[in-house]
DNA sequence: AATTTTTACGCAAACGATTTCGGTTTAAAT
DNA sequence: ATTTAAACCGAAATCGTTTGCGTAAAAATT
């Protein structure tokens, strides 16, 4: 590849012909004769020619890639997505190009930068837990960069999204929690200037009206700084533990909080489901072995990734301008394992 | 990004100068006065101009990426490493085009063709599980491509390689297990025809005969098909269990297989570490809240794709040809915790 | 005042491929 | 015998940028 990079021109140079003439050959144009192409094509394979994609990009103003940018890569959710958005793009002749926004809105930004200015096709994003204003992001779009988000989305419109009903999944599995029997049930949320976090909390809250459970301001709490810190985690479940009326079921609506929020019920011998049930949102393939097993709500990630890339795709394939926009709505899946059904009752 | 696309052409054009000076005065050339760079910096920014990085990659022959070849993506261990990878690349200016070989040799050929062909700068490479054959990646290679292999690497020499020192982490996990009190110790290993295999087993091997424990050639189980098929996993067990002399504890050679192992043992009710002491080979990030808590050799995945990534963009940038080859060796971790320790003794 | 040097800029080629526009044969049709 | 139409191929422009070389004007030196 390197020093080799055999090109057009050095094959027709090599049988006296125009470069003209070996890149219509190659293309298997009908003004090249039978002959002539059998001999460029010959060489051309003898020689092992792959036409260099740079220059191609550069004359037809496209990179055949796409960038995503997600928080983090090493986070179960996120790489079940890419492996969905890698599957489309292989398909379809995309190579992908990763950044992450480590939840930061500076790296957000330059992410965003660098992948425009590296020129891609296109972009899938789900933007970082930090972020609450969008202008880099419309800016980037309004001068027609194909965008397509998923997961964290913006909340304007005029672009496709691809989400999970984070409400109804949300309610769901509050829901399964009461028919469990739990009564008093708290609920512990991400990010709140997140959409996804007030989706979820909204379906939780209607979860509890519909069965006319008291819905306490002190039983919601979020976590705003990502729920790496386990004492972020500590404090919420402190303040929830400590009230009067200690709630006796969790639901647990971010994928890295729950997680800590099971060490610190570990750590805490909190007994899971008798003392404290417990349902999660959670995409990490591990949970069915835990101790109790965990009832999670778990979000199709690679269909979502899927999903997304397919829908940029077709945007930036796309011969006119996109006017209508989709939101495709996934479901999540509420698995039902041991921590939310109490052993005794 | 798309339509608006301003070129140096167009500030040319409408500052009425060259498109030679223009080039020149952004790139602070000291053969343009500060009054014309003054006027170029100053219109270029206000029209947000940015280089096309694509017409720069033609004429310098370099792209500002490196591509990585991982299994697949959603396996903790390999999202780990791209993330080290990440980390450097960004700060280094790289972008990482990822590719997956899904453990098949055709993937692999055709991801690894795939990138070769968008002329990224090097790659990163992590061999499927499938390849015993390297005609394909030394084709790659003597075209100097730059290239490093990490985790499962290549069998020849004459190229960078980053490891783990999979004997000493092997040898350590089961020394770990005679210390513990175990006596009969059985192996379950990936695919027999992968080095990391064979490296592991070894240092299995040898601890047994330090302690002067007889090796049992039916207590070493091979998962040749990955393992993501329960079915293998229960025979290989099955196999070990049925033995007369039962093994009384198990070292589990390979991330994936390890996870599934464990859900044999709470399916098959199998008493860990009592009946069955207990250590593998895992990244995932949530061992440590299982019942009991997995004792775990841990890789460092993240350092891993820094070092690899940090390897490759020297190679990539070095003046002089590479003659000499580097075999970076990094430790893995044992992290004891109670499935290897029993309760009564 | 004449010469040299410096400064500041433009022209054009190059990177690798495609493609438009012609041009020259040769064959077919009139 | 003349016109027409295929068939085949080449020159040159194009994409956006950098850079070697040339040159005019200005400045510095004699």
């Amino acid at each position: 590849m390197r020093f080799e990079a055999i090109t057009i021109k050095d094959i027709a140079k090599a049988l006296g012909l125009s470069t003209s003439t070996v890149s219509r050959a190659l293309r298997d144009s009908h003004e090249i004769s039978p002959k002539t192409k059998e001999i460029v094509i010959k060489y051309a394979k003898e020689n092992n020619y792959r036409p260099n994609p740079i220059a191609l990009s550069l004359k037809e103003k496209r990179s055949s890639s796409i960038g995503v940018v997600v928080g983090e890569i090493a986070n179960s959710f996120f790489s079940q997505a890419i492996n969905g958005i890698e599957s489309i793009a292989h398909e379809k002749g995309y190579n992908v190009i990763i950044a992450q926004n480590k939840e930061q809105l500076e790296r957000e930004i330059s992410a965003l930068q660098f992948l425009a200015s590296r020129s891609v096709d296109g972009i899938l994003l789900s933007v970082s837990t930090q972020t609450s204003d969008f202008d880099h992001i419309k800016q980037l779009y309004e001068r027609s960069m194909p965008m397509v988000c998923f997961d964290c989305v913006v909340d304007f419109e005029g672009i496709h999204k691809v989400i999970v009903d984070n409400t109804k999944a949300a309610f769901d599995g509050t829901e399964h929690l009461i028919k469990k029997g739990f009564k008093n049930i708290a609920c512990v949320a991400s990010s709140s200037n997140l959409s996804i976090t007030k989706e979820r909390v909204k379906g939780y809250i209607e979860a509890l009206q519909k069965y006319q459970l008291p819905v306490h301001e002190s039983n919601i709490q979020y976590i705003n700084h990502g729920g790496v810190i386990l004492e972020e985690i500590s404090e919420a479940m402190q303040q929830l533990l400590s009230q009067k009326n200690k709630p006796d079921a969790l639901i647990v609506c971010s994928d890295r909080v729950t997680t800590n929020v099971m060490r610190y019920c570990q750590e805490n011998k909190i007994q899971i489901p008798d003392q404290l049930g417990m349902i999660g949102f959670s995409n990490i393939d591990l949970t069915d072995l835990l101790t109790p097993s965990l009832s999670v709500l778990r979000q199709p990630a690679y269909e979502i990734g899927r999903t997304a890339a397919d829908l940029l795709i077709k945007m930036i394939e796309s011969k006119r301008p996109i006017t209508e926009f989709e939101t495709v709505v996934l479901t999540s899946n509420l698995i039902e394992r041991n921590s939310s059904v109490p052993k005794k009752k």
